[in-house]
DNA sequence: CACCGTGATTGAAACGTGTCAATAGCGATC
DNA sequence: GATCGCTATTGACACGTTTCAATCACGGTG
């Protein structure tokens, strides 16, 4: 029984070389049996094994990656870590990660791209094995500059990076907005308000012209068919705003449904309009995007294009142990299809 | 001559050495241009800074860290990250952080124990600066674990931490729990009932204790007054089915109003109601405990109670940094007290 | 001129780990 | 008994940085 009763205040962590000396072998050999533990005998192993469990030993990253040259650690680049849609995606690349033995380094932009760049010099300042990231813009020169680093990356939520520049994983937007143009379509409606923020973001873009590919294929003439609605930003109180431009028109103009480019604007919207004392779907259907959490926890539920988002994060972290693990890595895009969530908030327009 | 063409076969970035050879002086030089830059001499600081920008050198904080013992890095356990509770809370802890220079390893307990000691150990290895932790439970021997390690810490939500052991910030459930119940009961309600988790949840049996404080204040038989509903989690879906639970009883003796201990139950309730075609506040006042955003978002609005969570996070950080810069640090233990927001979920009882 | 002080720069020694050639131990084979 | 083959272990060095005592340059003072 070891009895050191009084810990020192101030110390230097327990080193390899202490293990060793404990153990009566040399720090090389405490080394293999943390590396390579096949290499060392059965008796000697665990004799430096009980050695580290005595002396509490824990090995320091610093030493071995800086010896190595490779650090355990994987950033994750976020836009905003409040947004629920990220977090979910983070999760996947937590679990995968886990799997994989490595830490995750979480790092929030803020939407600003002066943030991005600090955090990428971190990661980079870090040697991180490799990085996760979902890019401010479609500016590439932020990930080539990380590749000139040697930091390998995945891109997430980016459909347009070139596949020779680097990995991807995406989702169909435009199959999202056509699904949701079928859904509603289907269901009777032939005027439909498209609630969007501006076009220069690209996912917001395709879900308008996979929308409209639902609309032409059905035999609608878009111009009246089709009402857009422009907000200048994708959040709750937009969404509130819009109600009235939204509900627009004559009674005969008025649109029966409304997508919403995203779930933040589609709730916006029903609040908007409970507060005018209207409801889902009697007085007009709605629809969002996204599917988070809260859209099937209000009521009615809400109806959405889910993205799978926690598969999403998994594959993109799946992708770059992949990148890690094999030397002749090529990179590789991954797209996927989003799926229509049915819920309360979407019924058959009565005439 | 540097000619050791059987060096290691990994392209090696480029380090303080190579820039000082670039820049024409001693290595010593550049990292005293790096860490206290009024030492040198401006002219030769002028040169080895436009060298660093030349090579587009980026400092290795291995090696930095292995040198001198300290590392940029806080940690920052979290119990599950994809509750938007957390994910606020971190946003403060990041926003402090980042104007400390540090850098957020976010670590993700995902409410197991073996996680959160996987990641205190993680923690440890990279001999991080220090932790703001959620601990899992109240157990503390964790907590202690990690101050024999050296890494100070600051607890996040968990008020019983002897000031002793080390810091904490917390917000007072005892407080919030009243003021809820004051405000139900202000608005005539005489029977409340009360939707919670186990009381082995620290905050929720306070948030009770209040509750409790409150009816008897006003003069009400406890017994009578208040109907605790468990539920074994506090998930919406619980919330849900605990519907007709809470609205049990003749018409004599059933709730006119509930209180829930977290938002994510009343937004389970709430949804229960509305399938059940009843409605907040008309057919019972629904209160919950957080203030998530969605509470906002709802219509009817949810009256609850707002944790400062910006705040919290951005106070633990302070502490923390507190901590790192005085030598002669002595914890501290900060508390907040909660506010109630008031919204439409909440109304006058009429008899 | 000798001496001192000051400020700028240098050289070398760590920090804790991984790697790898070298060595020791030892039974089997020639 | 010498040699070989094999495994287990050892030393010593390198990774990139910080730190600190030592050195150098140089102008001012006695």
């Amino acid at each position: 029984m070891p009895d050191t009763p009084s810990t020192t205040p101030i110390r230097r962590s327990v080193g390899i070389t202490e293990v060793a000396r404990h153990a009566g072998v040399s720090p090389g050999t405490v080394s293999n049996v943390l590396n390579r533990p096949e290499r060392v005998a059965r008796e000697t192993r665990e004799r430096v094994e009980s050695a580290i469990r005595e002396l509490d030993y824990v090995r320091n990253s610093s030493g071995s990656s800086l010896r190595s040259g490779r650090s355990d650690c994987v950033g994750l680049l976020v836009l905003d870590v409040t947004n629920p849609y990220f977090t979910e995606v983070a999760r996947g690349i937590e679990d995968e990660a886990v799997e994989a033995g490595l830490a995750v380094l979480l790092l929030n932009s803020a939407e600003q791209h002066s943030r991005q760049e600090r955090n990428l010099r971190l990661l980079a300042g870090q040697r991180a094995a490799g990085a996760v990231v979902m890019p401010i813009d479609d500016d590439l020169s932020d990930l080539r500059w990380l590749s000139k680093q040697g930091i390998p990356w995945v891109a997430l939520d980016r459909g347009d990076v070139p596949v020779e520049e680097g990995c991807s994983v995406s989702v169909d937007n435009e199959a999202g907005g056509l699904a949701a143009g079928r859904h509603l379509i289907g269901l009777g409606h032939e005027r439909i308000a498209f609630l969007t923020g501006p076009f220069s973001i690209d996912q917001v873009h395709r879900r308008h012209q996979g929308l409209l590919q639902a609309v032409t294929e059905a035999g609608l003439d878009p111009e009246t068919a089709l009402n857009l609605v422009h907000v200048p930003q994708l959040n709750p109180e937009q969404g509130e705003k819009a109600v009235d431009a939204v509900l627009a028109g004559g009674p005969r103009q008025r649109s029966t449904a409304v997508f919403c480019a995203n779930d933040q604007l589609a709730l916006g919207f029903l609040k908007g309009l409970g507060r005018r004392g209207l409801h889902a779907p009697d007085d007009i259907s709605v629809m969002g995007y996204d599917d988070i959490d809260v859209a099937a926890l209000i009521h009615p539920g809400l109806t959405t294009v889910a993205q799978p988002k926690y598969r999403l994060g998994r594959t993109a972290m799946g992708l770059l142990r992949e990148h890690l693990d094999t030397p002749d890595h090529r990179h590789e895009r991954r797209l996927f299809t989003p799926e229509i969530v049915l819920r309360g908030s979407t019924a058959a327009h009565r005439p």
